[in-house]
DNA sequence: GTCACGACTTGCTATCAACCAC
DNA sequence: GTGGTTGATAGCAAGTCGTGAC
């Protein structure tokens, strides 16, 4: 329904800020416990990456944004700042702590066999240099690990699955889970198949007899039986170089221009019984079907209480801001409760929605700086000049190289300066004025006062505040987007055929706001203006939306932040749908590798498909449209995507999301060695793989798996399952800085998994360099140290320093001291480079934001008393406000 | 069954501000 | 106090998937 857009008093603009997140303050006492043990390399023998990780700590920067050293203090001041009692801290944890340091350490653990990630995801990197077909170069540059792709560097922390939980006998699980769902504990199947594979010591010959019983047996004793064939296989594989998205002369990685079309064959008829795995019986509280277990109080006297803790504290937060406020509604009407509101209607996602609509960007500020056309300065009118300015700031950028930008955006511009304009030819264009114009004026604003840039962001804040809230249901609730995004040139990835063309400024009039029937429509903050339309949608979530100027038949939505409550009940929908898939798994394998054998095609090839995107975590693989880049995922690969090399190896290299690079060299079961064979027999290099195949029908089969089912729910099970199992086989009751360790390790392996990369900074190469220096100096100095020790010893004194000033006499003692000292900060050094190098590709936030369920994270904090703060940064804190209350005993 | 939306989630990067070492 | 480094955050591109019309 649209009406008129009009004016009426708003009723926002004087909310108070409120945006504090829930957070749980800790007690000195586990401050203590990190500050007292500076010293985080892990004791054992393990893991490279463990001791790199475990060299991070003292650095007093973890690399998941936590500041561990700083935060010893922010922890005492907040154990100080607030007397709530942190639900996070159990009693329980020392025990919990203590049953997981009995587990086997992973290295002893890798057994031959156990080598799946190592094996299966080995060949996965960004990419700028592409290689020219699906055979991937070897790497012959050094032998830094980065070189590899990341899964490569999965064979430090692979290690066994431990099946059974630390917490056993307390898995209650409390939310959404469905009754009826058997839990199975203790079997292979709940590991991801990414870890049961690596667990087979004969992957290629298990076709028919896909559920080996040896498999649910714990793999301490299945490891003794495997051999030890397999466990280098990885590693010996030559490394390729590590890249990221290909230069624009390059459609490679096996990129192909011919994009996959729908299909309009081949139906499915795979009605299929459930493959709902059956209920097993254990010796602990697992065993126990979760229709039992929920008779149980969903927490503990002691977790129930926590859970009112946590509401207290976040209505007082709230309540403090609202009491300032005085506005037209109600304090408690803002306050938000840790819980999820009450399920409304069948689709509705919310009953009332009140909101202040978007802010636009300044209008443009014509310069006056001129560009230089054949040399001579040109007259540009301000809408000229403006897009010109677009492209001259980004003269420092790799679009530079891209001819398809700048062809987008001549061809836009030149629509902009008219048909007979002087300017005719970008290649005699010279842009260089305008970028030093920006260039100065950047400094001019990096050199302000902090004073001035003070009261900048203060302003705009005040302009924005009205802007930065809804009322949700009654309750505020931050709001994510709601600028409206400013003209510019579109920075599409990889090969975007788009790149380069101009985003034309939006306006009010193409803007549809969303709201409440009854709440006041927001007042068009452009005098003269108004809004394209008025909705009143409550079965959506978004507050405004516009056509996208790139491509107008698609939408730029406003939606509410992640913190707020709809997206966090959506949020948690998601992981239990994805722990769901864990009671089906056993089953939904064993029909895909029936599927193996299926002599109907289109069976054949979702059995294939669903194997991969199990077990290499590959995404769905939408068809794309001609004007976008030509990435693939798992449907629309394309045989030349896909090299099968006897006798059971598939080479996998293309271009995914975003344009990074997969490349990777699976070891699969023979079946689908076969059916890949046969897939790609009599097609040429850029047809498609799966031809019979599409997400439509892929997705429609899992739904007859499992209710609600789709590819891409795999990925968060295979993420949060990893983690799960990690920290639970990791931890081994050591400190808090050794448990953040473990975490960071799993964390890195769940980023592998999914391919989660990041382009290495511009100062990685200068800051490495001047670690080194500031090491071999170091050095330096502990060998003019040692030689005073040795001549103390004998009563004499220092020699002159290297730069030939006279030296303190010190007592041997003294000088013992400092080259302790001394070394101490050479191996800190050393640890941090390691560190550094070793995660310089490798993003940790993005599985941490979407993939592993906070529920493992703050059930694991609580039972080994790592504060919440440590892993989560404020705003992930915010965002899984809903996960907080969890009891200590959740496993995924 | 296909297709075109439409609504959301996922993912990387640029920028900024806080922090730390000197 | 300064400059370098870092993590947090904003921004927005690019995916996935559901639905309804035909």
């Amino acid at each position: 329904m649209a009406v008129e857009a009009c004016t009426k008093p708003n009723l926002m603009v004087d909310m108070d800020d409120d945006d504090e997140p829930l957070v749980f303050k800790r007690s000195s006492s586990s401050s203590k416990q990190n500050q007292s043990n500076p010293q985080l390399q892990k004791s054992s023998s393990s893991q490279k990456l463990d001791r790199q990780l475990g060299r991070l700590m003292p650095n007093g920067r973890s690399q998941n944004g936590q500041s561990s050293g700083v935060q010893k203090g922010k922890m005492v001041s907040s154990s100080k700042a607030s007397p709530v009692k942190s639900p996070l801290r159990n009693p329980e944890a020392s025990k919990s702590s203590a049953k997981a340091s009995s587990l086997r350490s992973p290295e002893a653990n890798l057994k031959p066999s156990a080598t799946y990630r190592l094996e299966n995801v080995n060949r996965q990197m960004k990419v700028e240099k592409p290689s020219t077909g699906p055979a991937a170069e070897p790497n012959d540059s050094d032998d830094s690990e980065d070189d590899k792709p990341l899964s490569a560097r999965l064979s430090t922390g692979l290690s066994k699955i431990n099946s059974n939980y630390a917490s056993k006998g307390s898995n209650v699980s409390h939310v959404g889970q469905n009754p009826s769902i058997p839990k199975q504990e203790d079997s292979d199947d709940e590991r991801p198949l990414s870890h049961k594979v690596q667990l087979k010591s004969n992957v290629g010959t298990s076709t028919s007899k896909s559920y080996d019983p040896d498999e649910k047996k714990p793999f301490a004793s299945k490891s003794n039986q495997n051999g030890s064939a397999l466990r280098d296989s990885g590693s010996k594989k030559p490394s390729t170089v590590s890249s990221k998205r290909p230069a624009s002369e390059v459609k490679s990685a096996g990129q192909s221009s011919i994009k996959k079309h729908k299909l309009s064959d081949a139906s499915i008829n795979n009605k299929q019984a459930s493959v709902k795995a059956e209920p097993k019986l254990e010796d602990d509280d697992d065993h126990v079907p979760i229709s039992q277990r929920m008779k149980k109080p969903a927490t503990s006297d002691k977790n129930a209480s926590a859970i009112k803790k946590v509401t207290k504290f976040v209505s007082s937060s709230l309540n403090k801001t609202n009491k300032n406020s005085k506005k037209v509604m109600k304090k408690s009407q803002y306050s938000k409760s840790s819980k999820v509101p009450p399920g409304s209607g069948e689709g509705q996602k919310w009953t009332t929605l009140i909101h202040n609509g978007v802010i636009f960007p300044p209008p443009y500020l014509p310069h006056g700086v001129k560009i230089l056309y054949k040399g001579k300065p040109v007259e540009l009118t301000p809408a000229q000049e403006e897009v010109a300015t677009m492209f001259a700031v980004m003269l420092d950028t790799e679009y530079m190289n891209k001819p398809k930008f700048k062809e987008n955006f001549m061809s836009d511009w030149r629509k902009i300066l008219g048909k007979n304009h002087t300017i005719q030819n970008l290649g005699d264009c010279d842009f260089t004025p305008i970028y030093e114009w920006h260039q100065r004026e950047k400094e001019k604003k990096k050199q302000m006062t902090t004073e001035e840039k003070k009261a900048i962001k203060e302003e705009k804040l005040k302009q924005e505040e009205k802007y930065m809230w809804a009322i949700v249901n009654g309750v505020k609730e931050k709001v994510g987007n709601f600028r409206v995004e400013p003209p510019g040139l579109f920075r599409g990835r990889g090969e975007h055929p788009k790149m380069g063309k101009l985003k034309r400024r939006i306006r009010p009039s193409d803007i549809t706001i969303n709201i409440g029937k009854d709440a006041p429509i927001p007042v068009c903050p452009i005098p003269g203006e108004s809004w394209k339309e008025i909705r009143h949608d409550n079965t959506v979530t978004w507050l405004a939306f516009w056509n996208d100027p790139i491509n107008p038949k698609e939408f730029k939505y406003v939606f509410l932040a992640a913190s707020s409550t709809l997206k966090g009940q959506s949020d948690k929908e998601k992981y239990e749908k994805s722990r769901l898939l864990k009671d089906y798994i056993e089953g939904i394998r064993a029909a895909y590798t029936k599927g193996f054998a299926s002599k109907d095609p289109t069976k054949k090839q979702i059995a294939v498909a669903t194997y991969l995107i199990d077990k290499l975590a590959l995404r769905a693989g939408n068809e794309k449209d001609d004007d976008e880049a030509d990435t693939v995922g798992c449907c629309t690969l394309k045989v030349e995507n896909v090299e099968p090399m006897p006798p059971n190896i598939l080479k996998f290299d293309f271009l995914g999301k975003d344009s990074i690079r997969y490349q990777n060299e699976v070891e699969v079961e023979s079946a689908v060695f076969k059916a890949i064979q046969q897939f790609r027999s009599g097609k040429k290099a850029g047809d498609d793989l799966f031809d019979k195949l599409d997400t439509s029908k892929l997705n429609a089969h899992l739904k007859e798996l499992m209710p609600g089912l789709t590819a891409k729910v795999f990925r968060t099970y295979n993420a949060s399952i990893t983690l799960d199992e990690m920290l639970s086989r990791e931890t081994k009751g050591g400190d808090v800085a050794e448990n953040i360790v473990v975490y960071q390790h799993a964390n890195k392996e769940v980023a592998i998994i999914c391919n989660h990369q990041r382009t290495v900074s511009k100062s990685h190469s200068a800051q490495m360099l001047r670690l080194n220096e500031k090491i071999e100096e170091l050095k330096g100095v502990l060998e003019e140290l040692t030689t005073d020790l040795v001549r103390a010893k004998k009563g004499k004194p220092p020699l002159k320093s290297a730069d030939g000033k006279l030296k303190r006499n010190l007592n041997p003692e003294a000088l013992e001291k400092k080259i302790a000292q001394t070394n101490a900060k050479i191996e800190k050094m050393e640890r941090d480079k390691e560190t550094k190098e070793d995660l310089k590709t490798v993003a940790l936030g993005t599985s941490k934001i979407n993939y592993l369920d906070p529920r493992i994270t703050v059930a694991w904090c609580k039972r080994h008393e790592v504060p919440i703060e440590k892993i989560f940064n404020k705003s992930l804190l915010a965002k899984f406000t809903w996960a907080m209350d969890v009891d200590p005993s959740f496993r995924f």
